[in-house]
DNA sequence: CTGAAAGCGCTTACAG
DNA sequence: CTGAAAGCGCTTACAG
């Protein structure tokens, strides 16, 4: 059924090596271009990528690491990698982890192993292990989502969207707010976004309460009664949309009517912050477009073009419902 | 760097084919298989996956062809489909089409020629040209969400989803009911839950407006208000949550309050309908244990062993606060 | 510009 | 149980 390159060549009359050399661009005649172009169609001919691959020992497969599937995040940046690589010649291979740091060191190995030319690794962590093993596997890595001194990193601005949120919060008047953010192990959601807020509110007369919580909903919805009554605050500013999601819905459960009662903000710009009720006040992540840059630069990197160490993905304050102006 | 076989070979003193014998499971006496085991997990040997695949003329992948990255379902699905995959010897390979039918089709065709083991296609819509090309690439296949005749298929019980649905609308005393759904060409989301609800409402004295939307959550918020002033409803049924959604905000942003003066439910179980204030009565699918469920029927149909044509995932009616009781 | 030949790293009959 | 040999479908110097 399926053709092999030297029964092109004999229905070409020509050479498997020219067919090959046809195939991969190399010089080759008018007409006898022609001849093969025709039979090609003609056949449906369409080459086998193992032996290619096995030949030249490497695939045109980017490898792309991501930590969870069920991610609004997750997925708009695998939707921007996507689109960008579906009309060149590269394929998207999406290796998930289920957030096991294990898994994400052996997809490095193994995807190496499979010989990607590229590698997109979306990062929460990145340990000693995980630059030990992309400085083994030695191929063209990008880093999105977090920063490293060691490797191409493209980043969203988190700093700056953090002092944006603190800038607004402040601005609308309030005194007694509670930072809600996550562990600093996360250089990018636990200590930035927060550096961000403090520039932003450091000369502000306001008491500012800084807590904790990990990146579940339901986990914020448990903390929400805690900070609530200890603090007393007229505002929750939570370091992701999700954890003001559970935050937004233990207020309401609670009977608080938001934003009257209680403010609340996220980051990330997640599309159900703009249905909920109120919606939500948050900064705008450019997950997508994130994706396509990532993209487009680890084929420069594939192709030894020159690119930035670090990319700075840009970030936009959303005012919307869930913030009130305090008098 | 990296060791062939042969070298392998070598290192433990036996020829290339006992190695390989040793690697696939062939008779291979204690002591030479000690000997080559010993010499692998010294070198760290891992077999070229080409030369493997370019040999047996088939891999160890499954691909998954999906409509869409950014949603619920997709999502769930995906996270099941790696459960069951990441501790067997099959590799998964995840292959989007933004709902283009194109791309669908020729992703079949590519994954066939990637020599995929198996294929599971997340369906929207099987058309004439699915089948021919499923039936061309001659691998096994599993449809999940969509059934036909000829294929094997997994699917959500659409239709004791929509007849539980209206059986407890019309047991909280709803009269005057709009049910949007969608486009009857998806036969799963736009034929048989409005099938199911239809039959629980036959008997009933009550009139129930058929109106149809697409997926997308704005679009539904565009139709509220036509559908609202026209049959002012005590409830409307939405065919999936993402609906539901758009016409719980649509109602809020009009001044309704939900369920007092309207009832709104779904279909699905996202997670996000937990969240909403109110939360939304719906309909729980379990597409993660599909997902799992597809994949071990994969599995059973690459190695020869009989499975049903027609899997169906069971669905249950989820109770929460968007459907008032009317007296 | 074109072709013959070697070789990529594995597996698979076939002998022994 | 074990090994030598052929071959999977391609690419890549090397001659011409």
């Amino acid at each position: 059924m399926t053709k092999t390159i030297g029964e092109i060549a004999k229905l070409a009359g020509v050479a498997k090596s020219t067919v090959s050399r046809y195939l991969n661009g190399g010089s080759v005649s008018a007409k006898t271009k022609l001849k093969i172009e025709t039979v090609i169609t003609e056949t449906g001919y369409v080459p086998n990528t193992f032996a290619r691959s096995l030949k030249a020992k490497k695939t045109n497969i980017i490898g792309t690491i991501v930590p969870r599937l069920n991610s609004f995040a997750t997925a708009q940046t695998l939707i921007g990698i996507d689109e960008e690589l579906k009309d060149s010649e590269y394929q998207l291979l999406i290796s998930n982890t289920s957030q096991d740091l294990n898994r994400e060191i052996d997809s490095i190995y193994s995807l190496a192993n499979q010989k990607v030319a590229g590698l997109i690794l979306l990062a929460t962590k990145v340990t000693e292990r995980h630059l030990d093993a992309l400085n083994k596997v030695n191929i063209p890595v990008i880093l999105v989502g977090q920063q490293s001194e060691e490797c191409y990193s493209l980043i969203h601005d988190d700093e700056h969207a953090g002092f944006e949120i603190g800038k607004y919060v402040i601005g609308q008047g309030h005194s007694n707010i509670v930072y809600l953010g996550v562990s600093e192990e996360d250089i990018a959601v636990g200590v930035k976004r927060k550096k961000g807020f403090k520039r932003a509110t450091y000369d502000a007369k306001c008491a500012v309460h800084f807590a904790e919580t990990d990146f579940d909903l339901k986990e914020a919805m448990k903390k929400f009664d805690y900070l609530y009554e200890t603090y007393k605050p007229t505002i929750i500013v939570c370091a992701t949309d999700n954890i003001a999601l559970g935050i937004l819905k233990a207020a309401q459960l609670k009977g608080l009517k938001v934003p009257d009662d209680l403010s609340i903000t996220g980051f990330g710009g997640y599309d159900i912050t703009e249905i909920t009720h109120p919606s939500i006040t948050t900064v705008q992540y450019y997950y997508k477009e994130a994706g396509l840059t990532a993209a487009k630069n680890i084929i420069k990197l594939i192709n030894n073009e020159e690119i930035h160490k670090l990319t700075m993905s840009k970030t936009e304050l959303v005012i919307r419902e869930s913030v009130d102006k305090i008098r």
